[in-house]
RNA sequence: UGCGGGAUGGUGUAGCGGUAGCACCCAUGACUCUGGAUCAUGUUGCCUAGGUUCGAAUCCUAGUCCCGCAGCCA
């Protein structure tokens, strides 16, 4: 059925479950979770991860939870609960009824690890950390049996219990899985599956002094909540087995039969380029202020990218083209922002607005004159229609729009030449106005070609160039934030070289200008608000706008040839 | 000298014995009242060595390289 539809991406997960299907494995059910710790910020790492699990659903008419994988309290807040169920449902995906926690299951876990004592496949273990690391042995080295590990089921039973009491004090005592000690996979050298630790849960309080490891916890909330394919990250794939190992060992209808139980599938993990993907690394980036929050524009967070104007729609078609595999890869940050234009393309609407003005007056302009002139709102979509901007005797460009000196292939305005103002006139550069001091060019006096305004029965003269503009009398004033990479190296990750990630920082990848004018009609826009400004990118209307001052993020950057050939020129 | 994974253009991903495809990037041209968009064209690839086969990215053998694992984190 998938194999038809272009809409479904296939990928090894879906050419499983689609296998799966087939044979009527799990009673032809398809339920994934997302199950995040509420430890940090999504990212859009997290985000392939959602578009995966809920599109799969999706696709193959199941069901997806939302999980939260709360079972170290010492890492985890609410504050984190929140931002991660309001990223998901940003990102556009419905968890309906299927909010769990791993907390809510506290009591379960505490059972089934009863029920392991009691056949004899748990004990608890009163070897120190330190001590436990050395009885595990070493990569090569098989670990040798824990002297507590005999211990008979009645003694495990009253110790557990008292763990669970308050009796001892923290990391005094684990409970570990009996398995194998001289196992080659760590993982099933008697893993921990509990351990004793006084902080109180965001969610249950202070009702739990013990808290169950992710290994046990996690493959029985998957069965207990009837999950078919649980699908995480390839550093798990050495925990598989464990995961299993569990189902083997537990009484839960959905893992007795090992046709119907949860099946752990690990892909790769999204790494970006120019950018770091671990929590831990973000948090860092966070507190010691590198950014300002989650949600700074810079951020590969959702709140950031939420924040700096990127589209749901945009994420998940990135997410999408990715592709899911199990080999470890970058993807080029050039694709992310690709969806994003090809997204706003459509659908932002085209503004002006100069963020470095330089004066321009129109001598054979009539004082005092305005004219209000039609202009398309996307030319790519002509529903979203028009409106009209207004044109005087003095307006704004963009200084790069002028070169008094031009190289070959400057297009633009420059002495004795012409351009197009968009929607507007064919102006051409008169004089230029210099300050005696330093040069600086403070203004241009051009003229105007009153039979070439645009829509005109004469306008058809055609020059290279067309600039955006805007009336001086008319503009608002406004602050432009200009993103750029956040680190300067494509791979910040690869601490090769010796240095910490944050030396990698580009000290240039916020740049604020304060001068900036915009047209008129936007000084309505919300936040939020996406715009193309014409020949410059995609903007966002960023929250800490005001009626005073509004303040825009750049998105992304138009693509540029100009750019480039400028850049192969100076290096050519 | 352990175990588990993985190697397809610059990047990501298909291909499951029958001409190596798609997307991004890059380049060239057309068009353009956005140097945007759009359209057309193009460069670049199966880790290595053997073998099986009429035919191998795909199957077999032997290597090489890369990633992960020694938390009472997830």
């Amino acid at each position: 059925m998938t194999d038809n539809n272009p809409a479904v991406p296939v990928n090894f997960i879906q050419n499983i479950i689609t296998e799966d299907l087939k044979n009527n494995k799990n009673g032809g059910r398809v339920h994934t979770r997302f199950p995040p710790e509420p430890n940090g910020y999504l990212h859009i790492g997290h985000a392939k991860s959602i578009c995966l699990n809920f599109g799969l659903a999706l696709a193959n008419a199941g069901l997806c939870n939302l999980r939260f994988d709360d079972t170290n309290p010492s890492k985890e807040e609410v504050e984190y609960v929140e931002s991660i169920k309001a990223d998901v449902r940003w990102l556009g995906f419905d968890w309906e009824d299927r909010l769990f926690y791993a907390s809510d299951y506290f009591d379960k876990f505490y059972e089934y690890a009863v029920e392991l004592i009691k056949a004899g496949k748990a004990y608890v273990c009163d070897l120190s950390p330190q001590e436990i690391r050395e009885y595990r042995g070493t990569l090569t080295e098989p670990g040798k049996d824990s002297p507590y590990r005999t211990r008979t089921v009645e003694e495990n039973l009253d110790l557990f219990e008292r763990m669970r009491a308050g009796e001892f004090p923290d990391g005094s005592r684990v409970l570990r899985a009996k398995i194998d000690m001289a196992s080659p996979n760590l993982n099933l050298r008697d893993p921990v599956l509990y351990r004793i630790l006084r902080t109180t849960h965001h969610r249950t309080g202070d009702q739990w002094c013990i808290y169950p490891m992710y290994d046990f916890a996690h493959p029985i909330s998957d069965a207990l909540e009837g999950i078919t394919h649980s699908i995480c990250t390839l550093e798990f794939e050495d925990h598989r087995p464990l995961y299993d190992w569990v189902l083997d060992n537990i009484n839960i209808d959905y893992a007795k039969d090992v046709k119907s139980r949860p099946q752990q599938i690990e892909f790769a993990r999204l790494n970006l380029s120019y950018t770091v993907m671990s929590k831990r690394k973000l948090r860092e980036l966070v507190e010691q202020q590198y950014v300002n929050g989650w949600d700074d524009p810079r951020m590969p967070t959702i709140s950031g990218l939420r924040r700096r104007g990127y589209t749901p729609e945009a994420i998940r078609d990135f997410c999408e083209r990715i592709g899911v595999a199990k080999r470890n890869s970058v993807v080029d940050i050039a694709l992310l922002e690709h969806c994003v234009r090809e997204d706003l393309n459509q659908r932002a609407p085209r503004v002006m607005a100069v963020l470095r003005p330089l004066r321009v007056i129109i001598d054979n302009y009539p004082e005092g004159q305005v004219e209000w002139l039609e202009t398309d709102n996307n030319p790519e979509n002509p529903s979203m229609g028009t409106r009209k901007i207004p044109f005087s005797r003095v307006i704004y460009i963009e200084q790069e729009d002028f070169m008094e000196n031009p190289p070959k292939k400057f297009f633009r305005l420059a002495p004795g030449r012409e351009i197009r103002l968009k929607s507007a006139y064919i102006i051409k550069c008169e004089r230029v106005v210099k300050d005696e001091q330093t040069g600086k060019i403070l203004e241009l006096h051009c003229t105007y070609d009153p039979e070439s305004k645009s829509g005109g029965v004469n306008s058809g003269r055609k020059v290279k160039g067309t600039s955006h503009w805007v009336s001086a009398a008319h503009a608002l004033k406004a602050e432009v934030r200009l993103y750029d990479q956040l680190f300067q190296v494509e791979n910040p990750d690869n601490e090769a070289d010796g240095a910490d990630f944050k030396a990698h920082l580009n000290p240039n990848s916020l740049e604020r200008l304060t001068g900036c004018l915009v047209e008129p009609s936007l000084a309505d826009a919300q936040p939020g608000n996406r715009y193309q400004f014409l020949r410059q990118g995609y903007f966002c209307v960023d929250p800490d706008s005001t009626k005073e001052t509004l303040v825009f993020n750049r998105i992304v950057s138009l693509r540029d040839t100009w750019a480039k050939i400028q850049k192969t020129e100076k290096s050519g």
